[in-house]
DNA sequence: CGTGAGTTTGT
DNA sequence: CAAACTCAC
């Protein structure tokens, strides 16, 4: 019988359910320290942004209250990871590390170059496959989704949730810091009341789950319609690992709403493949011609786009859902990355820094892989020739504009013919701006800057 | 090595 | 229908 603890070491996994580092560091019955570090320096300019960090306070103490039902707590460090983790070992006498197999670069460097004497096990909390586990014939990872997709299908095992565990072994636990010393509560006041509406935590991630299956049927369709709740909103949950895609997966159920909603967790899997097979994701296009494409810098606009200001409606609208909520429509996501990369021909990185900090579900490989599938720049990208024209994408999925009217009050009593394009209403609002950019103006100079790098030589 | 296909569209 | 290109088999 050991006696030696285990420290499991908690990422973005916080959840007791179907966690299989969990499940590992319990199965010979030692005690188990449960920890958290915050490791801003390491992660650099990766560390969480201002959204994520209200996020992850509310999670932690979330995690932490669950862990004290079974008369343990979340040891809190603020740090390196190797020396936050050496000293742990130190205190505790740990003579092993259970942690889930993290995706980011930045991570899996960390986690790899430490050297503290005892072995560390990574288990796979946060994805269906290891990154490594679905490759095309040759043996290469797949830079396409569709036949990715299938062949996830293929190999995809059934297998039930692992269960919460009922109970915990006691351990002698070693002093953690007090959550509200890391103040990472934002001190902006706009947004602690937006923010509001999600409820950070397992059990708020187990009931976001619960209110979507009865509508996931109509998934398909409804999750178009940025006026309406139609989206299973599970994204911050599932960045957080406050719910595991395998519970996810395995809640739904047939048809093609709940085929279409799945998908979308492939699309989860497929973006932290191409992150683990090209760490340079966030930082470089795929298309190494794209490298040399003549971006503007416009830092008017930039901010214009930023705030909701650009005067074009469904454009503000998302801006101004994401600054408020944390959070945004995803077909409100293309739709505003489609303006600031094509219409005001903005560099994607400049787009995929605002997501990352204001976004409650910044995740490092999906905005990366995101912002590189408008831009073209990614293995699987949108055809040149398509730019959203955001007035039409309003008109199709926002047909009387309530979600506009929400979010961009100064358009509230602006006719429906005009709601998506008030510069055409007799009389447009004094205080909502004019377009900064002309939409056919923009179109065709993206379509012209695009053929600078498409131009294949002779 | 040939062939079919490629999330989310615009005009 | 656009439509160059790459991918997957």
């Amino acid at each position: 019988m050991t006696s030696t603890p285990a420290l499991l070491w908690f990422r973005r996994d916080l959840r007791l359910h179907d966690n299989a580092a969990l499940a590992a560091a319990l199965a010979d019955g030692r005690p188990v320290v449960p920890v958290f570090i915050l490791d801003d320096e390491t992660a650099a300019e990766w560390a969480p942004g201002g959204a994520s960090r209200w996020w992850l306070h509310h999670s932690l103490a979330s995690l932490d209250a669950d862990l004290r039902k079974l008369g343990l707590r979340l040891i809190l460090r603020r740090g390196h990871y190797a020396k936050e983790l050496s000293r742990l070992l130190a205190e505790t006498k740990a003579s092993e590390i259970h942690v889930g197999l993290p995706t980011e670069p930045w991570a899996r460097r960390a986690i790899d170059s430490l050297k503290l004497g005892v072995p560390i096990h990574t288990h796979r909390t946060a994805l269906l496959f290891h990154p490594d586990a679905i490759k095309t014939g040759s043996g290469t990872p797949y830079g396409v989704f569709t036949p990715y997709s299938r062949a996830c299908l293929r190999e995809y095992q059934p297998h039930p949730p692992i269960p919460a565990p009922k109970s915990l072994p006691a351990a002698t636990l070693p002093p953690s810091d007090e959550l509200n010393d890391w103040k990472l509560l934002p001190t902006h006041p706009d947004w602690s009341a937006g923010l509001s509406v999600h409820t950070p935590g397992e059990k708020g991630a187990a009931a976001r789950l619960k209110a979507f299956l009865p509508k996931a049927a109509a998934y398909d369709t409804a999750r178009n319609l940025p006026g309406q709740i139609g989206t299973s909103m599970l994204s911050p949950h599932l960045a957080w690992g406050e719910i595991s895609p395998n519970t996810v997966w395995q809640a739904t159920g047939e048809g093609r709403g709940n085929e279409v909603f799945r998908t979308e967790i492939l699309w989860r899997e497929f973006s932290s493949n191409l992150l683990w097979h090209f760490p340079a994701l966030p930082e470089a296009p795929l298309k190494p011609a794209y490298a040399a494409f003549p971006w503007r810098t416009d830092t008017k606009a930039l901010h214009a786009w930023q705030r909701g200001q650009t005067g074009v409606p469904i454009v503000d609208a998302g801006m101004r859902q994401l600054w408020q909520t944390g959070w945004m429509h995803n077909r409100v996501r293309m739709i505003t990355a489609s303006f600031l990369i094509k219409h005001l021909l903005i560099d994607w990185r400049e787009g995929e820094r605002w997501f990352w900090d204001t976004l409650v579900d910044a995740d490092l490989a999906a905005n990366a892989a995101s912002w590189q599938w408008v831009a073209g720049s990614g293995a699987d990208a949108a055809p040149f020739f398509r730019v959203f024209n955001p007035s039409l994408q309003g008109e199709k999925f926002d047909a009387d504009g309530a979600y506009v009217r929400h979010y961009v009050p100064e358009l509230e009593t602006m006719a429906e013919k005009y709601i998506h394009s008030p510069w055409n209403a007799p009389n447009p609002p004094k205080n909502y701006p004019s377009p900064i950019v002309d939409l056919a103006f923009g179109r065709a100079r993206a379509l012209d800057a695009l053929k600078t790098i498409t131009k294949s030589a002779p």
